[in-house]
DNA sequence: AACCCATATATTGTTGACAATATTGAGTTT
DNA sequence: AAACTCAATATTGTCAACAATATATGGGTT
């Protein structure tokens, strides 16, 4: 390995999949003994890897009243697809002149493989979650913007993959989403950065539709029993 | 005050404090005991700190190796400008839609105190540094959208601020500056947002190509000496 | 029973010492 | 003189105990 792993940040990397798989709950407050314990180790790397999930907005801190794992109302998921809205759509213009071919034979090959995927279980949910992530964060690390590619990968990618790791408000079907992901391609091979940036913002926006429509349909069943 | 201040909040605000005026230099090793007892607490509290700065990248840290204070190369200021033009120009459409008569008010009469200074000072530099950031930050908060006003106000600006303390890169001109600041409150007032979004964009883009010419000049001097 | 206050408990904030790793420098070899 | 080795030093990573603060408990009052 280039440099060891130092616990605070392997304390780092397990708080997160636990946050965004679930295990640990939304609003859980998190006590720092108690994790340590878990996880073998002091409370000193295990405060510091709170810290950093702080900084990726994962949990939030009070002083003196502990961390506690954020909570993802609407709004939040709201105004985190607007903004993704805004700097994806940045990095795809940016990545139609910066990608090379080989980056886009890959693209191209990552959507023949999703296909096969969908045709396999017949257009059901398939493997989207996450590999519509390496779709995006592909273009992301395209557009050669390392601020744009660390603000993306980094923070708010972990949201987006809690999001959609609970509840089925992740359900897209994913033939339209293969389709709107074809022509955005199809967008950064003609290196048309415009139609490229029109592309991605409106599949997004299209993302968030659907999510919003769906979170709507929750809200009104639970508000029937 | 709302809850009392830990000495790790301390600590971070006046490290943010000493890179962005330059007290610590860009590049600088930070050398925790030495820090710590400059600032009168353990070790313990500045790498909390020292995280969340990290986190708002203005240190980067290597394991075992130590953490350094950022370095703002030609590259980076791009990549952060461009950022910049699509959040901003992202918030100054929301901000239309969402500021209330107060605070578009509050915004003239900013602009008011501005050109008094400028008139004061003879169209000279002027606090342009902070009042201008003022007047960004503003706009940011009006847009309503909380991760919007989190990223350009809590990361962003920090790096903003460390830039322009430093050389004389912030040497715009306040009047066109100005000009521009009263075409983006005009459509503001308007309630036109996308007229406020694509001025505010070119406003920062001007800024960008401003500042991107200040550098190549210095360059150019080096170069000869 | 509801409310308030004091005490007890639990949790976070902080520290100083210890362990592990990286850096430095002197001495040696080629 | 340049490059390598290996000890000496400095710095970071980690821990366990202590202090400060918040939360929970229980008894007493209205």
């Amino acid at each position: 390995m280039a440099h060891s792993e130092t616990l605070a940040d392997i304390a780092a990397y397990r708080l997160a999949q636990a946050i965004i798989t679930g295990d640990l709950a939304q609003g859980q407050k998190l006590n720092e003994v108690e994790l340590a314990e878990r996880y073998g180790m002091g409370r000193g790397p295990l405060r510091e890897a709170l810290r950093r999930l702080e900084g990726q907005r994962l949990v939030s801190h009070i002083p003196n009243a502990g961390t506690r794992v954020i909570v993802l109302d609407n709004k939040m998921l709201a105004e985190l697809y607007a903004v993704r809205e805004a700097l994806e759509g940045m990095a795809c213009r940016l990545a139609a002149h910066e990608m090379n071919d080989t980056e886009i034979a890959q693209l191209q090959g990552l959507l023949a493989q999703h296909e096969q995927q969908i045709e396999a279980q017949g257009g059901q949910v398939y493997a989207q979650s996450e590999g519509d992530l390496d779709f995006h964060y592909l273009i992301v690390r395209g557009s050669r913007n390392a601020l744009l590619i660390n603000l993306l990968g980094g923070e708010q990618y972990p949201l987006l993959r809690m999001c959609r790791y609970r509840s089925s408000r992740n359900a897209q079907r994913p033939r339209p989403a293969l389709a709107q992901h074809r022509h955005i391609v199809e967008a950064l091979a003609a290196r048309d950065g415009e139609l490229a940036e029109f592309l991605m913002r409106r599949h997004i926006h299209g993302a968030w539709q659907s999510i919003s429509a769906m979170i709507s349909a929750e809200n009104q069943v639970q508000e029937r029993s």
